[in-house]
DNA sequence: CTTGACCTTCCAGTCACTGGAAACCCTATC
DNA sequence: GATAGGGTTTCCAGTGACTGGAAGGTCAAG
């Protein structure tokens, strides 16, 4: 196969399969022609990586994870490890995209939208909390990270 | 002020506060020595941007409603349809995110990670869906190799 | 005069691609 | 044989929003 087959065949951009085998996710072989030539295997593979992509597993977990696929004596609690640590990433950017939606909404819900300059996005955005204040100022820590 | 004195009361590292000044969102002054010379409202600014950032608007949408804000004669409709469609997005990352968790808390809960090989997680990965299904699959044989 | 904290600029790296240029390869048609 | 059109190759650069680090200038204190 071809990369235009494999493109096809596993939904991943021929730019996106040129770039796995260049950080070694995969090692197709060579034509005669210069040609990658890819075997199932390696369809396979970027299958695997697609699904693993999909589910927002980084690069690097997605060489670990196909390492312990083709490692027949690996342990399934390393696999689980890395879902459990990837699931608390989600868990928390959940979270963090909550936070700023309930905010933001919030906000949308209280501005007119109409002709006029008077803003409470605005308002919210531009109020003072630079610890310029007079008194003593507590840094008030508010959503970020 | 110095930059560090607006890194401390912005919350910004004197990194991005530079940053910033070099995609031009700030234009603070200079001392006599070269240091960056910030004004109140230089601080202002920044502290505006660090609060927009935190609710995930884009660096453009920023300077966008920084520049609203500083318009008297803006329209809060244009702040409105900007955190608007941000909010959109937002929503739809959640969306993603959670279709994501679901997946992979399912899977999560379904290895029993221990010592043994046998990984839903991994079966899940490998699952086959490259269109290369038992019955017709016409062999794509075609050039070079 | 030295120390150490602060500041400056510039370059490179992050992450996972993505776009584009210039050139080569292959097949089909005229 | 020429040409057109696809597909493929490599390499370079850019994305967003910083972040790290090197090499050096500035300043107040001791």
């Amino acid at each position: 196969m071809n990369i235009g087959d494999v493109a096809d065949r596993s939904g991943l951009p021929a730019k996106t399969i040129r770039y796995y085998e260049d950080i070694g996710l995969i090692r197709p072989r060579r034509s005669a022609n210069g040609y990658r030539s890819f075997r199932e295997s390696d369809l396979h593979k970027l299958a695997f990586l697609g699904r693993a992509r999909a589910l927002g597993f980084t690069i690097e977990e997605c060489r670990t994870l196909l390492a312990l696929y083709e490692d027949e004596g690996r342990e399934s609690a390393q696999v689980k490890r890395i879902a459990e640590e990837h699931l608390e990433r989600i868990d928390d950017k959940i979270a963090q995209l909550q936070s700023m939606r309930a905010t933001l909404a919030h906000l949308v819900q209280a501005c007119a939208g109409d002709h006029r300059p008077d803003c409470p996005i605005l308002e919210d955005l531009a109020r003072d909390g630079t610890g310029a204040a007079g008194a003593d100022a507590p840094p008030a820590g508010r959503g970020g990270a």
